[in-house]
Parts: C-alpha cells; sequence; structure tokens
DNA sequence: CGTAATATTGATCATGTTCAACGTCGGTGG
DNA sequence: CCACCGACGTTGAACATGATCAATATTACG
C-alpha cells in the first residue's frame, strides 16, 4: 500500500492538504488528474501575479519557492509570506477583481494552474479536497497573523529565529526538512525584507545564530542545529501552523 | 423601496457583505432571519475566543469593536487585526480544532452568534451569500498583509496614520464614518499593540498628528481633519479593502 | 470624592539604520 | 582558461528612531 498520491506530480500538494485534513481517494485521484495535466515552468525572479492585475487562475506549488511582497511608493519593500512548495496560491482568488500583492518566485519554480472554472469544479466534486483547501487558508490566515506578531514584537535575533522555525515547520509535512535541513533559496536582502530589517542588520543577525550554535546557513542549505533552543528564543509555537494540534 | 437590510438586526452586516459582493433578495432574508435569532451581548473587554480553546461558531458583529491578538510567553503582546461592525469573525472556523489567537471585545459588543449546522446551511442555501463571505475572507486577508507591510516598513508616523486611515475605510460602507470621523474605543495602550509600538511613543506620535492637523482624536472620537494628507503621507492605498475597485 | 486606568512629559538608553567600503563567489565572454 | 563583472555578503563607524524608566496630570467612573 503507497502512501496517497506517491511519485505523481501532484504529490507535495497531496501530501500538505493529506496532513491538513485528509483527503478521500477519489479527491486524491482528481487532484493528481487535475495537476498533471496543467503543469507550469517560471524561472527565477519572475512575477507570477502583479499587484494591481486580474487574477483567474489558483496556482498549486509542485516545486520552488516564492515570495508575496508590497512595495511603498518610496520604494520600501515588505515580504509578507513565503510560498512553498506543496502550497496553493489564494484559493478562489479570481472573486477578487484584482490582486493586492505582487508573487514573486524566488527560485525556479514548476506548478499547476488551475483555471475558475475546473478549481469550482474540483472544490464541487469531492469535500474532502474542498475541506483541506479551506483548511489551508486558515492557515495561512494564522501564519499571516504570526507575521504580524513577529513584526511588531519580536526583536531582530527572535524574528529571523521565528521565520527559520515556521519555515522548516511548513517544509515538513512535505518531505522538504529531514534532519531540520532544508532547500535555502533566500538572499539576506530579501530576509531583510520579510523581516523589516536592513540588509546590514540580518547579516549581522546570522553571525549571532551561527556564532551561538543556533544555525547553520550558508551557500543554499538552511540548517537548524540545535531546533530546541531556536524554538525557545524565538517564542516558537507550531500550533498555528496545524489547525487540529493542541500541545 | 428600501435598501438591504433597512433597520432590521442584521443591516450592518448585510450593508457590508452587499458591497463587497451583491446579495440576493433570498440571500438578505436568510442572514436577517438567522441573525435575528442568535444575538448576544458582551461587555467591554471580555474574551470571545481565546487563543488554545476549539471554536464552533462564526460570530457576526452587529455593533462594538474587538481586536484579534497574541501575547508571547514574557507578556509582548501584538493586536493582530481589528473587528468591526458588520464584519464577520472566521468564516469556518470550526474546522480548526482550536484558535491560534485570542478575540476580545474593546468595547460592549452585539454579534449573532451562528452554530456550525446552520452557517454551512447558510452556505448552501445561497450562492450570494456564500460568495460575499468568501470575499469578505479574501479582504480579510489582505488586510492582514497590509498589517504586516505597516509593522514592517512603515515609521511609526506613518503607521498610526495609516491605522486610522484603514479603520475609517472600514467603517464606511456600514456607515459609521461619516464626515470621516467615527467612534474610537481604543486607548494609547491597544493603539501601541496594534502598530509594534510603545505607549509612549503612541502618544507623541499622536500629539504630531494633532500638531500638523492630519487628525484629531479625543474622548472617544476620531476625526480625520485632513484626510488626503493623511493618506499621502502614510503611502495609504484603498485598494487591498475594496475587492472589486482599481483605482 | 476617591481610586484606578489612561494620558502626558522629560531624560536616558539601546536597538537597529545608514553609509561607505571592501570581500567573495559564480557565471560569462574574450 | 582566465579576467571581468555583477550580485551578494561582510565590516566598521556614525547616527536616529523609538524604547524604557519614572514622575506627574487627567479622566472616567463607582
Amino acid at each position: 500500500m503507497t502512501p496517497k498520491g506517491q511519485g505523481t506530480a501532484a504529490q507535495q500538494v497531496i501530501r500538505r492538504l493529506d496532513a491538513l485534513r485528509p483527503l478521500s481517494e477519489a479527491g486524491v485521484a482528481a487532484l493528481e488528474r487535475l495537476v498533471a495535466e496543467r503543469i507550469r515552468h517560471a524561472a527565477g525572479n519572475t512575477d507570477l501575479i502583479s499587484e494591481g492585475e486580474p487574477v483567474d487562475s489558483v496556482r498549486m506549488i509542485l516545486s520552488g519557492w516564492l515570495c508575496r511582497h508590497k512595495t511603498l511608493a518610496d520604494g520600501r519593500r515588505q515580504i509578507v509570506n513565503f510560498i512553498l512548495p506543496g502550497e496553493t496560491c489564494d484559493a478562489r482568488i479570481y472573486l477578487r477583481g484584482f490582486a493586492d500583492h505582487t508573487v514573486t518566485t524566488l527560485s525556479p519554480v514548476i506548478y499547476a494552474e488551475v483555471n475558475r472554472d475546473d478549481y469550482e469544479a474540483l472544490l464541487a466534486s469531492d469535500t474532502s479536497v474542498a475541506e483541506a483547501l479551506w483548511c489551508e487558508l486558515l492557515v495561512d490566515m494564522a501564519v499571516q497573523r504570526e507575521w504580524a506578531v513577529n513584526l511588531g514584537r519580536r526583536d531582530a535575533l527572535e524574528r529571523v529565529a521565528h521565520l527559520f522555525c515556521e519555515l522548516v515547520e511548513r517544509l515538513r509535512p512535505v518531505g522538504l526538512a529531514e534532519a531540520n535541513s532544508c532547500d535555502f533559496p533566500v538572499t539576506q536582502m530579501e530576509l531583510a525584507d520579510a523581516t523589516g530589517l536592513s540588509a546590514v542588520h540580518v547579516n549581522r543577525t546570522l553571525q549571532e545564530l551561527r556564532g551561538s550554535g543556533l544555525i547553520s546557513l550558508s551557500g543554499r542549505t538552511l540548517t537548524l542545529s540545535n531546533p530546541e533552543a531556536l524554538e525557545h528564543i524565538a517564542f516558537f509555537n507550531r500550533n498555528y501552523l496545524h489547525p487540529d494540534r493542541r500541545d
């Protein structure tokens, strides 16, 4: 008996959704079918969605990293979230007339692009898929709230530490964070924009985290060398990422 | 011919949803019926939802202000959003096992408490209501993203100014911000927790905004004396609050 | 009228920014 | 193959925004 979705293009998406809320066999099959026919590739540093433009399809990320960001008129930029493999980019977003923010790839990305009609048909065809996708939305909202806490009330060290804890925890269910280590295609400039800090200060903060033996980050690989200590200094509580779990 | 929902308990909720996405006659009637039977009252400073506890009903706010907030282990608190009259508190939230944050009243509040089954029945009974509620969710997510920008990339003056612009804009469709003025049941301490600043600095920032003739805030009334200038210094762009509008 | 919560003020302090320079790495074209 | 180039990372010093602490109004309300 193979795990759900094993080996298919939609594997990451199915693993993630199934972890959020169990999918039916029919739901898994429907997702596999839908994804397989709509695969797209994008290079790094490409805008998939642009602020102010209409959006009429939903994207499911099969591999690669993206970020959501907004830029003020004077150039200050804030990354408001990352989008990781297995995640769905904006369920039913086409009910809005236009995008309120921009979505850009941080690395080459493979994704499935599902148009409005097919997405609605998917939601209507299988309750377990519809509920899992709604759960994903609820978790996404919880993540966004935690980012407000991070930006508003944690200092630089805690902020960066918390971000690392969160990202690794989000990569875990799709199998991309074995041994507390993961591919990390994010520059210090981008880390700065995600944490509301300057690039210079991010650099110094990373050195402090490295120096304390909490992480190692070089090239494109992030490792949490001492996850418990890191979570402790970050006041990290993974509950917000798991709709069904309580400590 | 009276406007939709005029004079009924659900008036604010209906005005807001209808502005987001037009409601059918049947949808309005269903909302009115549902709300009328489930009215609750809460005093100020009361927790309606507590972090870590299960949530099994959806609330629609008829009057009064609330906030969503999270507190770190050492007491630092961040208000991650306000909840205003006419807004729905967490569509389908019962798909999560427990709340990731706390919801507390800032003033006496009147709300309708809709249990899971009735809420699901409402969604199933009328497409226009289901879509309007989903639109509300999408706007809520856009608001949460904008808060990340506010906390991450705006300085104190811009931050407070932006918050004021947003709140007044959110109150406008329900008729609670005539003449750029509204009831404002928020202490400086709470403003500090919402903007990620200290209460002392919020006080000084308010004085600066007052001194520049941009706002007046005394007692429980906020007035935007010069909305254009305020929006300008805050880099405020109302698009994110309106799913169908582009400048 | 008294009390607690809220608002205000001044002074000192600290975290993180800015600026400017230099180092390093990977890729690309001669 | 190597030299160059641009992006990214690192360092130091000066600066600034906002935090903290502590004292003193002011207000709301029982």
